[in-house]
DNA sequence: TTTTTTATTAAACATTTGTTTAATTCAATT
DNA sequence: AATTGAATTAAACAAATGTTTAATAAAAAA
């Protein structure tokens, strides 16, 4: 049962959740998010109470939106191991193009603030469909059999840090942001067959 | 020429380094940094001028120890491409294990400051050794012809991330710190055979 | 030793920041 | 139309924060 949000109460957590993911909490000020949002400093307390609660509400709906959209595609049963990873490499890279500030905002939370973010983590992915798959891949010797912790991660590391490095790519590259994006879109099927090759025998 | 520092800059570099890193700059106070440096509160100012002026420092430091580790191995006359990539993941997870926070701190800057810090990054990695070892390796027919933007992403990638979303390996796994640690290291191994399945034809 | 410079300190200052108050406007209900 | 409750506002408050001042202590130079 999800809250109904007034009409003010959105425009101040549109403001905020802008203001979070571009600057941080600590630098963001709750004037700030008054003025962005065009609302009276006072509302804010008056809605949320405070800063810190403004935030958490925040944090745990954009991070409950970055693991749900992975969970959907692992768990789908009518997909191969494959067309999984195709799959989330494009969503994800889609998804942080066009919100380019999410993967340091949820860095800056897992640091911060492990545990409230994590609660909505449970075994999710650990036990997903991906993985059954690749364990069967395992037993039929077609992979190696390497703890699948690393398979996740390594799918992972490959869309999302570049992402988080992109200052350094555009400064080494020279190129402009749409050069990277290109650079981001050329990736979408690069992973899915770097993955294959590193668990394939 | 490097400046001089007398103890009592030490003191205050130290400490503030630390908490820079942990907490980063707006959360960071400079009554945190004078308390844990042990000294009086106007004395960093009397030093070093400004907080942002002492942060400069600090993170120009940084970086430059972080790219120079990097550029030193990438431009080795006398190792072979493989033997890059083992130096490179050894190394590097070394460091990383010993100042956990480092690189959300350097994500951190490269988002909010990049030009600053991106000083230091000249074509020191794009025309190393370590790329031309790769180029040559294309011309031969050995490796794949694809940007070598993607295979330098790549090292970084496998290395750096999986230390920036620890706390989620963590808890999928249930891993303590230790645990944790000792994927990485089993990771020193891993990613040199993995990145070279994925440069070969 | 005396003088001068440098280092250190406690206190004060001016802003900034999160939050609250009290008054006012607006909308819905009676 | 009168009343009630919610929404909005400007102003104020208290605490935190970066920085400065003016006095003192310590060290170096004369």
């Amino acid at each position: 049962m999800k809250k109904e949000y007034s009409e003010t109460e959105i425009k101040i957590k549109t403001a905020a959740k802008s203001l979070f993911l571009e600057k941080g909490y600590s630098a963001t000020t709750t004037r700030d998010i008054s003025k962005e949002s065009e609302i009276n400093l006072a509302l804010l307390n008056y809605y949320f109470t405070s800063k810190k609660k403004l935030f958490e509400i925040i944090m745990l709906e954009t991070f409950h939106d970055f693991i749900s959209k992975m969970v959907e595609v692992y768990n789908d049963e009518k997909s191969s191991l494959e067309e999984k990873l195709e799959l989330t490499s494009s969503k994800y890279i889609d998804m942080i193009i066009a919100e380019p500030h999410l993967p340091t905002f949820v860095v800056n939370e897992l640091k911060n603030n492990p545990s409230s973010i994590l609660k909505i983590l449970k075994g999710q992915i650990m036990e997903s469909k991906l993985i059954d798959q690749y364990n069967e891949g395992v037993k039929k010797g077609i992979y190696k059999k390497i703890d699948p912790i690393h398979f996740v991660t390594n799918i992972l590391s490959l869309i999302v840090f570049p992402f988080i490095s992109s200052p350094i790519i555009i400064k080494m590259k020279k190129f402009n942001k749409t050069e990277f994006n290109e650079m981001m879109y050329e990736r979408k099927k690069l992973i899915p067959e770097w993955i294959l090759k590193m668990i394939k025998k």
